[in-house]
DNA sequence: AGCACGCCGACT
DNA sequence: GTCGGCGTGCTC
């Protein structure tokens, strides 16, 4: 038996299934998808079965095979389904096969090779002499290697010698970092008979011995967990420690799940009744659910029209149907609230992957997912990659968010690893958004996905009105504060009202640089394009890219004034503003600062739903899926900062963040209203936000895309280039983009290379070439071809090349 | 990516 | 004469 194996070793030279002899003893266990360990060179590595044949492949020199070392799980952790989507996805974005792998895989999984000294025999306390590192192996019989080099220094350089002399050798080994949890459960032995007989035997003072058989008598076949025991009962070690010894019961360490949400009840909500809205748009999707046919819907409802509520139901009926369901949602709104809903509505049957999680509790969450102990997975972007084998329903939540793009290799986008996913299961793929991105909803309106609309709010509740403030006239009228006079009046007023409110700061713009009032200087990184960031824990300003960091200084490194300062997170100072404004106001400030430490997002927020707050203020975070009763304003300070910054999406974002905003008013019982401060106010994306019209908006941005040639028109891939010097990186640029010239399609339009907006990083110098491409079918191919080009000659100058297909930051 | 193998300068 | 610099090529 031979296995074809791709081996941890994330490079285009190496990006290819090796093939491997299967020993007798490993044939049982190994399958396509398992994990392994096979010698690859002089080295130990993890790697993947893609295959698995009796005779080989084309390579099969029989003689020169090696053995598969190890079968590292008694199930294969990949799927079917999950390696042939790595497969797709290592062509579709470029990546080697591996890396798309373990994108898949929990953290845990992914096994670190390490190079380990190891004693002979020949080892003894003779031959160890006066050292240090021998006696140390003479004990341990093996030490990392690494390891040896920082506890023993100086006799590291002594190692080879004694290697050649046969005292030490060198092994590598692979390991994971798989961790369990377990509990201790005590169980009874005795059968309800003899219990009642222990019982009747006590003495009248082993008082806790028979309150622990009472409770076992009372709960027949029963195990309790220890701590169980003790919280609840107040049971402590020793009078079980006597009853095991008796022989009646036994303590046993049974391997748990960490689970985040132990410990907490989940209310169950009532099912509300559909609104006619609602039982409109699922009537299309439960019959494709039932028919279990591939098909794509995009939900495009108004903030408030229910679209949970839908989502919920169409999941319910899958389940119903014994199919497994996946719901994605962006990682900022997997907010508590969310995965109560969850909970509440299918209880255990749901598993919730998300970045808050350590990686032992993904894993867990993993494993029951691949146990089948579970049907339902709730979860950011990776939770894609979900190991279920009759995935039904796919449901991707404000499915324009960018944070389904992952910005590291493999640069995918969950939005078309779902559509891969639905189409191969013949299942149903449902995106839902109040602003669907503008690529969703040019293929809706194309008939690839079935448009489905709720233009209005649960209960006819009314949209909110919006009153843009024109900043500038407030400046005219001698008004310098922050906020216009509108938004003053309607703070005071809810103030007044006891309703409370959202703050909304766009914080592109209002960055936290470090910059001399005096003279202007600003402090930049010394290795990287960019401004640095002022830190206010440990005063310090650092670098987002690099880490470069520096104390922040007293005086201007230009001119020596004291005036220089940073510019403030924004959010402190229309904190402070806010104070200054309504003294007694209660505002709780979400931002980085007061939002690092875990679990402190959560609480903010139910102290904020408790009425503990007057005002929600915060960035991005606070912009989406809160849904508070009370709130019935909501203002934003600046509405036009991220529409100036670089990017063909600027307009569509902010479009995007002003109506999830809005959104966030008057959502119950009391109408709400929305403040809109900007200094551009006839913009197209603030005018149509105003009225909540996204189609309005839908058509004139597609016009200013067709006029710049940008997504959904043409669809981009982004070639970045990086080294320390200068020429190297332009020659090498320039290479491939002659190379590309001659072999794309003569309506491919290819730009630049041009210095990247952000010129260096980590003292790299960047330049990039965009495509912008309407009809090139063999794209990909050309772009592997390419980068094997690259690879050829590019050997002995270390440029690095990156490929982001459809990318979402132009850096 | 690592790692070994191999071919040229500054030391015992 | 040897130790070690890092260019080159390979990994089933």
């Amino acid at each position: 038996m031979i296995a074809q194996i791709i081996v941890d070793v994330p490079v285009n030279r190496t990006n290819r299934p090796f093939d491997y002899r299967v020993p007798a003893w490993l044939t049982p266990l190994i399958r396509v998808g398992s994990r392994v360990v096979v010698p690859f060179g002089p080295r130990k590595l993890q790697g993947y079965v893609t295959g698995i044949t009796d005779e080989g492949t084309d390579f099969t020199d029989h003689a020169r095979l090696k053995e598969v070392e190890q079968v590292l799980d008694d199930t294969p952790p990949l799927t079917k389904e999950l390696l042939d989507m790595s497969e797709w996805m290592s062509k579709q974005y470029l990546c080697p096969w591996v890396t798309a792998v373990q994108a898949m895989l929990p953290a845990v999984l992914k096994g670190k090779s390490e190079k380990w000294l190891t004693a002979t025999d020949d080892l003894d306390e003779d031959t160890c002499g006066n050292s240090g590192l021998l006696w140390e192996l003479s004990r341990k019989r093996q030490l990392p290697l690494a390891e040896v080099e920082k506890q023993f220094p100086e006799e590291y350089l002594l190692v080879p010698g004694w290697i050649h002399s046969g005292l030490l050798a060198t092994e590598y080994q692979v390991k994971d970092r798989i961790t369990r949890k377990h509990q201790s459960f005590v169980r009874c032995l005795l059968s309800p008979e003899q219990l009642a007989e222990a019982i009747a035997s006590l003495p009248a003072r082993a008082e806790q011995m028979r309150r622990v058989l009472t409770l076992f008598s009372q709960h027949a076949d029963q195990s309790f967990s220890m701590q169980m025991l003790r919280d609840e009962w107040g049971i402590t070690r020793s009078p079980l420690k006597s009853l095991e010894a008796k022989g009646w019961l036994v303590m046993e360490q049974v391997e748990v799940y960490r689970d985040p949400y132990a410990n907490r009840k989940f209310s169950d909500k009532a099912k509300p009744e559909f609104t006619p809205l609602q039982k409109q748009v699922l009537a299309p999707v439960l019959s494709s659910i039932q028919s279990q046919q591939y098909a794509a819907y995009l939900l495009h409802g108004v903030t408030g029209s229910g679209k949970t509520e839908v989502y919920l139901e169409a999941i319910e009926k899958t389940l119903e149907k014994g199919q497994e369901a996946i719901f994605l949602v962006p990682e900022i709104s997997l907010t508590p609230q969310m995965v109560e809903r969850f909970k509440a509505r299918f209880g255990a049957d749901v598993a919730v992957l998300h970045s808050g999680l350590s990686q032992g509790e993904k894993f867990d969450e993993w494993r029951k997912i691949i146990r089948k102990q579970v049907k339902v997975v709730v979860g950011a972007r990776s939770a894609i990659f979900a190991p279920f084998e009759n995935v039904g329903l796919i449901v991707i939540d404000e499915e324009h968010e960018s944070s389904y793009k992952q910005e590291e290799t493999p640069r995918y986008h969950a939005r078309e690893v779902a559509l891969w996913r639905a189409k191969r299961n013949h299942a149903v793929l449902m995106m839902g958004s109040a602003t669907p991105a503008l690529e969703t909803y040019a293929l809706a309106t194309r008939g690839r996905y079935t448009l489905l609309e709720m233009p209005e709010r649960v209960g006819n509740r009314p949209m909110p009105a919006v009153h843009v403030v024109d900043m500038r006239e407030e400046l005219q009228a001698e008004n310098r504060s922050m906020f216009s006079r509108k938004l003053h009046e309607m703070i005071a007023d809810r103030l007044e009202k006891q309703e409370q409110m959202v703050i909304f700061l766009n914080r592109r713009g209002f960055s936290t640089f470090v910059m001399c009032r005096s003279c202007g200087y600003t402090m930049r990184c010394i290795h990287c394009d960019i401004s640095l960031t002022y830190h206010k824990t440990n005063h310090t300003a650092r670098c987002h890219y690099c880490g470069y960091t520096i104390a922040q200084p007293a005086h201007c490194p230009e001119c020596q004034s004291e005036h220089i300062r940073f510019f403030g997170t924004g959010t402190q100072k229309v904190e402070a503003e806010l104070a200054k404004l309504f003294p007694g106001i209660r505002v709780i400030r979400m931002d980085v600062d007061t939002t690092s430490r875990k679990g402190a997002h959560e609480e903010l927020l139910s102290k904020f739903r408790k009425g503990q707050g007057d005002v929600l203020l915060g960035t991005q975070m606070i912009a989406k899926g809160l849904d508070f009763p009370r709130v019935t304003l909501a203002g934003i300070i600046a509405a036009d900062t991220s529409l100036h910054i670089p990017d063909f999406r600027a307009a569509e974002k902010t479009f995007q963040l002003l109506t999830q905003v809005g959104g966030r008013a008057g959502r119950h019982e009391l109408d709400g209203d929305v403040v809109i401060q900007t200094y551009t106010p006839e913009h197209y994306s603030i005018q149509h936000a105003t009225r909540h019209d996204y189609r309005s908006f839908y058509e004139d941005e597609m016009l200013q895309r067709r006029r710049t040639g940008y997504p959904p028109y043409f669809r981009l891939v982004l070639l970045t280039f990086s080294h320390e010097d200068v020429p190297v990186v332009i020659r090498s640029a320039h290479t491939m983009a002659d190379y590309l010239r001659q072999r794309l399609a003569e309506t491919t339009i290819l730009l630049g290379p041009v210095a990247s907006p952000i010129a260096r990083v980590k003292d790299r110098f960047r330049f990039q070439i965009m495509l912008k491409y309407r009809d090139e079918p063999q794209l990909s191919a050309l772009l592997a071809q390419a980068t094997a080009a690259f690879d050829e000659w590019n050997k002995q100058q270390k440029v690095l090349m990156t490929i982001d297909v459809d990318p979402y930051v132009l850096l």
